[in-house]
DNA sequence: TGCCTGACGCGGT
DNA sequence: CACCGCGCCAGGC
C-alpha cells in the first residue's frame, strides 16, 4: 500500500460506499475525494487491479454514458451492471435520473 | 525539464 | 443525440 499514491486511496474509498444498484460519475467521484480534477479519478481507478475489491464498474462518465478503458471495452461493466438492476442501452447508456447516486 | 497521454466535464454546433 | 474543441491535472518516459 506504500507505493500507491495517497489520493488513490481516497478515491477507492468513495468508490467503495456507492450503493449497489447505483452508479456514480467520475466528477462526483472527484469531488467528494477532494481532487483537483475529475481525470484523477479515471488515473485512479486505471491503476486499480480487478481483484481489489472495488465496485469500478459502479462509476462512469457525467453523460451517463459507460467509458472504455484497456480491461474492458464495456462488455463487462455492462454486464455487471445488469447483474444488479441497472438498465444499461447496448450503446452503454443509462439513465443518471434513475440510477445515478443522490444523497 | 519538457512533451505526450488518458476509464473526464462542459458548452457550443 | 452525435461530434468537436478547450480546460484540467498527474504520471511515465
Amino acid at each position: 500500500m506504500a507505493d500507491i499514491k495517497q489520493w488513490y486511496e481516497q478515491v477507492y474509498a468513495i468508490v467503495k460506499i456507492i450503493p449497489r444498484g447505483r452508479v456514480a460519475t467520475y466528477g462526483q467521484i472527484a469531488r467528494l475525494a477532494g481532487l483537483k480534477s475529475p481525470r484523477q479519478s479515471g488515473q485512479a481507478l486505471s491503476a486499480l487491479p480487478e481483484d481489489a475489491g472495488v465496485p469500478w464498474f459502479r462509476v462512469i462518465n457525467s453523460a451517463g454514458r459507460i467509458s472504455l478503458h484497456r480491461l474492458d471495452g464495456g462488455s463487462l461493466q455492462r454486464a455487471l451492471l445488469l447483474n444488479e438492476g441497472v438498465e444499461v442501452s447496448l450503446s452503454g447508456r443509462v439513465d443518471l435520473n434513475r440510477f445515478g447516486w443522490n444523497l
